[in-house]
DNA sequence: CTGAAAGCGCTTACAG
DNA sequence: CTGAAAGCGCTTACAG
């Protein structure tokens, strides 16, 4: 084990600098009550002698941790997965802006009661002074305990009416707009046979997204036919899934399909190649997100944006927000959406 | 500010437990010398009263934090690149699988003299148990003097003969391995006019890949032209501005170019193709790590591909049995490299 | 402006 | 097998 560490503590300090342990901490924790030529002397001793203030020790006597969990949950492997990943730098990024660190923590599962236990523990333990939960179900019984018992928590795509707690973060993405953008985009494009991929209907922005999508085809008086609305998650095996089915059901085929995110609309269009099927000449293809691999696709795949990294900092500078000053969100977050065209669809 | 917090501690748990608080925390250790009805009994109330030991008092009073730092040095927008977020999700999961945790930090430059005094900081306050360095210079003055202080680092990619203390881990690539199979397939084809785009040089691998293609080349009587050594790091906009200054001197071109990473590849690539020359039929390029995006460029591209993950698993578990129990790496751990053969390398 | 002392919640010899 | 007590390194009223 390592031996020759710096044993320094604030009592060496004291002695050190002639003064006691008390203007130290005063001088460590910037009080203003100390006079400049002592806190002068005092920091001429900590610098010297590479003091920093035990963690463990200050915690204990009531400073917080000054981090904050990051819980990735279900996702299949995070390591692979280029948005995840980009979710976390992004906190981390904002985090250490606000001199904050990030312990980050994946869970496969919440229905893995011993990955669910491992979680409390880490918030109980007091490791964390408050966390950030994405890709949970809408109502998640463990991120609703954590509330309860007081915890600070962030989440990520949340729609609860009528709960409300100071403590309870919520940043969504405005998919109602996105949808719209979608639809009209395919609508001016004369498209009228219009089928959607579905996400995870147990998120939020699974039936958020699908409910927009009716409300944006019944505004133009456009039919859904319930043929061409394919459950998914938001992975591209789904997408693939949803559209190798589609496509083997022999029923009539949409002239163009939304995707609930951009990973479903890759594998919707490696099916739809498979199948000897060009995009956007034999189907028209939307995603949403504009994930990083969108404009390399083949076609480009035309996509509703949205901006993870102003989400992530309103979600990370609100947590610390919260946990500082104890200022809640004033109302849920909405992240814009925006429509960015590419080469996926085509006028009929 | 959270208010109804948790505030159950090892006196409560004893007093329901009709035990002492030495009792319980032998429960909490697993320590043997409890009788089970005990530890049953005393089981129960912490259950039931969800209490989880602060981990604070645990660590003031001698246990480990079980968490262990991740820093990345110098990625530019880290958010951005593919390749370190795959290794922070690596670490994550290895470190998870142990029972640990993981801080990362994001440090710039260690020129930044604030920067450097929080990465200090941050095993000085004993927030982690050690930590892991990934893309730092060779020999770099924080990292040494944390070795020196007695701390556990890890370390990617470092070779400095004769320093081998026992708290310092290091994984490196076969790069002289890779570079043979990159040269080899080369000469295979018929090339003998081939250039290298290197890497940072102030990292261990950019002159170990430099050396390894030399000793390549020379060992098949390859002359090394110093027109086709071009200078570069290990991004992307390095490979473009290599490829872009060889394309616009006017001097006769290599027939191909091992580029110090697929990103750098990529860059040459996009250089070539901005002249109108194309890959591989004008000139042949081969990359070295297998990025996830290399399979998918035009044309996809040939590599000498290096298993991250296994690099990352061997480091975390490494420095993780070092801090529990002391056990130094036998030997600098070398990742084995391996060439992938793709579309991006013609016959002459 | 400053120090002595209590307290934060654990763990671990020590004694029995 | 078990409890009383010291100790980990800070912060913060409190008193002066």
């Amino acid at each position: 084990m390592a031996s020759k560490r710096n044993e320094i503590n604030s009592i060496e300090i004291a002695r050190l600098a002639g003064v006691s342990r008390s203007t130290v901490s005063r001088v460590v924790n910037n009080y203003p009550n100390v006079p400049p030529e002592t806190r002068e002397k005092v920091m001429r001793i900590i610098e010297q002698y590479n003091y920093f203030p035990n963690l463990s020790a200050q915690v204990l006597a009531g400073k917080k941790t000054r981090t904050i969990g990051l819980f990735l949950v279900g996702s299949g492997s995070v390591a692979g997965d280029i948005v995840a990943n980009m979710l976390i730098s992004s906190v981390i990024e904002n985090a250490s802006g606000c001199g904050y660190y990030v312990l980050t923590h994946i869970l496969r599962s919440t229905a893995d009661g011993e990955a669910v236990r491992r979680v409390k523990e880490i918030f109980y333990q007091r490791r964390i002074d408050g966390g950030i939960f994405i890709g949970a179900p809408n109502e998640e019984p463990l991120i609703e305990s954590l509330i309860a018992e007081g915890f600070a928590v962030g989440i990520v795509d949340q729609h609860l009416p009528g709960k409300s707690d100071p403590n309870r973060l919520v940043v969504n993405f405005d998919n109602a707009t996105g949808m719209e953008l979608a639809v009209g985009f395919l609508a001016e494009l004369n498209h009228r046979d219009i089928g959607i991929i579905n996400g995870a209907m147990n998120r939020y922005s699974g039936p958020d997204k699908y409910e927009s999508f009716r409300r944006a085809m019944a505004r133009r008086g456009l039919a859904v036919n319930p043929d061409w609305v394919l459950p998914g998650d938001f992975h591209e095996p789904a997408g693939y899934e949803a559209m190798n089915r589609l496509l083997g059901s022999g029923k009539p085929l949409p002239t163009a399909i939304i995707a609930a995110n951009d990973s479903v609309a890759f594998g919707a269009m490696r099916a739809l190649r498979e199948h000897g099927l060009r995009v956007p000449d034999d189907m028209s293809i939307i995603g949403f997100d504009d994930h990083a691999l969108s404009a390399m696709q083949q076609p480009a795949l035309t996509t509703i944006r949205v901006d993870f990294k102003s989400q992530m900092k309103h979600l990370t500078d609100g947590l610390i927000r919260y946990i500082e000053t104890g200022t809640p969100f004033s109302e849920p977050y909405l992240e814009p959406t925006e429509l960015v065209i590419r080469d996926s669809c085509r006028r009929l």
